[in-house]
DNA sequence: GGAACCTTGACACGATCTTGGTAACGTTCG
DNA sequence: CGAACGTTACCAAGATCGTGTCAAGGTTCC
């Protein structure tokens, strides 16, 4: 049976217990659940969770932003209201044409690929 | 000359000439300079002014989040990173063909949009 | 049954973020 | 020139983040 406790957990990742629990709470590793209620971690959580130290510490780029990462991918309303304030930039109003198209055919592929993951 | 100083600014926008300076800080709207170095706000600036507004009360995020989501569309390692790390989730092999074909085709699209406005 | 674990919830503290205010100084314009 | 406005730089009150710790209680297992 391959899956840690938490506090093994916290021993090979470096996570102490207290933030493997934050972690979770940011909507970003959730470990399954033992039918007691226990965490319990296997190998890919395990390796997602020193990725994430790596990532964190690398970029040095926080918990909550990567929470809002998360939520930019889940949240689609949200996710598109973001992508349409930033692709607002300053224009000419003859890049419109091409630059809508496009997006509209990347949007297409999007619904595919979002749909092909469910 | 339809461009507005800070403070007007302020005042259509709903921002405090504070906060305008702070949006700037956080990378997201950065307003042209006078050759005496006053901010100046065109209606452009302006109209995205009110929309970050509206993002930011709807979803309830935060300034800082939406400096993260910009640092995530210039800092192309950044982005890649984080994807990565998102991707990782716990799949079955069997899964990755369709969906990695299409998520290519889509960052191919991806890659011409950003071509094109610049 | 008791030691050693797990759970959630709370309090706490330093660091950082948010936001306003003020000071010191340059610009615009009647 | 002087009033009204802009700039940056700094201080400060309150909120949030990251993290530890502790309490009250359930679970595992010898």
């Amino acid at each position: 049976m391959d899956a840690l406790t938490i506090n093994e957990a916290a021993e090979t990742t470096g996570w102490s217990p207290r933030m493997l629990r934050y972690v979770e709470q940011m909507g970003l590793i959730a470990a399954r659940r033992s039918p007691a209620g226990y965490r319990l971690y296997g190998p890919e959580e395990l390796q997602r969770l020193r990725t994430l130290r790596e990532l964190l510490a690398r970029f040095d780029v926080g918990l909550s932003e990567m929470g809002f990462a998360s939520r930019l991918r889940t949240d689609e309303e949200l996710r598109s209201a973001v992508d349409a304030w930033f692709e607002a930039e300053p224009k000419r109003p003859d890049d419109v044409t091409a630059a809508d198209w496009l997006r509209f055919e990347q949007e297409k592929h999007q619904r595919l690929l979002e749909a092909a993951l469910t």
